[in-house]
DNA sequence: CGCAATCGATAACAGTCTCTGATCAATGAA
DNA sequence: TTCATTGATCAGAGACTGTTATCGATTGCG
């Protein structure tokens, strides 16, 4: 019985949560003979059945089902202890992060340094991805922390604002210097799931302007590339682009829109690893600013 | 720091309730090198100290001693689940248990075998000792479980009763034969810790008898054999005589004082080791009667 | 002061455990 | 059926844990 150590009790968790074997050995950076050969452990010890074959994969039984419920909070209290007692500062583990991409840009730099300086020990596996997947991501347990651009809201998950960042209307030098932003030059942007695209229909049409075209790519980073490349103008992050407009590569083709990108950090609202939440908390200390 | 294993927690509370390693060694079965070790591991992990050197002893640091108050809730809690998840059919573990001589004869036969049957892992260590140096020995961590005889009261320590026997006076059936009880008879008791004793100088009076002697054996056993083997008269519980009574190598010589021998079960008022408080319970239901 | 007792640290070695990588059987989907 | 997925099993390598036998340091006692 003593002989259950810690990482057991983890693997338990986490096979509760993901509901396969598999999915927890990935989780848990291992293999899937680990995990059965620790289930295995914790059933020899314990002289019962904590799981059950159903079709091809294994399910809780009663009793399983509820040592997980009575173990969660135990195992996150005890997580608490041990990380408190240190201050954090032999905090070890691997934390999955997942990045709307905007967001990467201007938040992933920063907090993923302060981490690596302030908590060594602490692995940070990083994921870019669309906000929509970040969500069931998220809930799925196959990231544990986000950072996401716009605000967003949904159940089951809870934010922290992190800061904001103001936007450009940007155009290659060469497009300003061939006649600046006319009806004629195409418009760039983000597919309808991003704010920015929001920003950018909106603030066009304030102005007035019909593009002759409204592109849209899902990777920012290649945007910036067409739009340089003298494809068009769009909006943009001031941060991503502001060492291209001081380079003179890119320039602002239009008022600055009032608009904001609104940085949130997010978790899942039943997240109980405090190595998690103390990363929310100082996520929630960032302050990006343009 | 997942690498840490309930023991590893049980060592610490251990060696913060006996104050040395060794002691901690001792009660839990291992070697000192081997808590060394232990400590080793969690300081390792937690990059913190836990004990610091206080001439030869080690003592509880600051964030130490806070460790230990965070963890002993945590811990019991763990036991406990695992525990009631396995219907304390899987309950593995070292329970020592101290008992008085009166009260080992007449509770620990039935208590062992109930235990040995129905918590098979479950190793019992017994003590025999006298009731004063129990109380010593519960507190101080030496034992975690006693039976008592006569009502005891005491701060930091809970009792359950048990059931109770009754007494008889008792003498060889030589010493019978050659005279009955008269005052030429010699009387033997326990030394004053036990009821016993104020049974027997109660009794005494209350027949207006003065013995040629009041012989005191901190032995029960030693008492009876010398009690057969015709050197006096003596007050003993019933069942330890019973069968010398039924062959006749002993007769009563006395009506049977009224008073009766409590047996009482003890533990910590801090215990949190949910194996303990199991057997507690289940001693607790023990009935003990002539 | 010297001596014995006690405390904990350390090194070497043996035994055990745990992980990995390569399979295999069973199940369900295309 | 064929293929993909899930978990079980096994052999071997590597890491870990415990024990024994020591050592240095400190304390208490004549």
């Amino acid at each position: 019985m003593k002989r259950i150590a810690l990482y057991h009790l983890e693997t338990l968790l986490w096979i509760a949560r993901l509901g396969t074997f598999r999915a927890a050995a990935e989780r848990l950076n291992t293999t899937q003979p680990a995990i059965s050969a620790r289930v295995r452990e914790i059933e020899d010890q314990l002289g019962i059945a904590v799981f059950r074959r159903e079709g091809r994969n294994m399910v809780l039984t009663a009793r399983g089902r509820r040592l997980v419920q009575e173990c969660e909070p135990l195992w996150a209290g005890f997580e608490k202890a041990l990380l408190t007692a240190s201050g954090f500062e032999g905090a070890t583990g691997v934390v999955r992060i997942g990045s709307g991409e905007i967001a990467a840009a201007s938040c992933l730099p920063g907090f993923v340094h302060a981490v690596e300086r302030e908590l060594p020990g602490v692995t940070l596996e990083l994921e870019l991805d669309l906000t929509a997947r970040m969500f069931q991501q998220l809930l799925g347990g196959t990231i544990d922390l986000a950072f996401l651009a716009g605000p967003v809201a949904s159940p089951g998950i809870r934010t922290a604002p992190i800061g904001a960042v103001g936007l450009v209307w940007v155009a290659s030098a060469a497009t300003v210097r061939a006649g600046g932003f006319d009806q004629s030059l195409p418009v760039w942007s983000i597919p309808d799931h991003s704010p920015l695209h929001g920003v950018t229909v909106g603030s066009l049409s304030a102005h007035g302007i019909v593009p002759r075209s409204l592109g849209t790519c899902n990777n920012v980073r290649t945007l910036i590339d067409i739009v340089s490349g003298g494809g068009g103008a769009a909006v943009l992050p001031e941060p991503m682009v502001r060492q291209m407009l001081e380079s003179g590569a890119l320039a602002e083709v239009l008022p600055r829109p009032d608009r904001t990108i609104q940085f949130e950090a997010a978790i899942r609202r039943t997240e109980s690893d405090p190595l998690v939440l103390e990363l929310f908390r100082r996520a929630g200390e960032l302050r990006i600013e343009s």
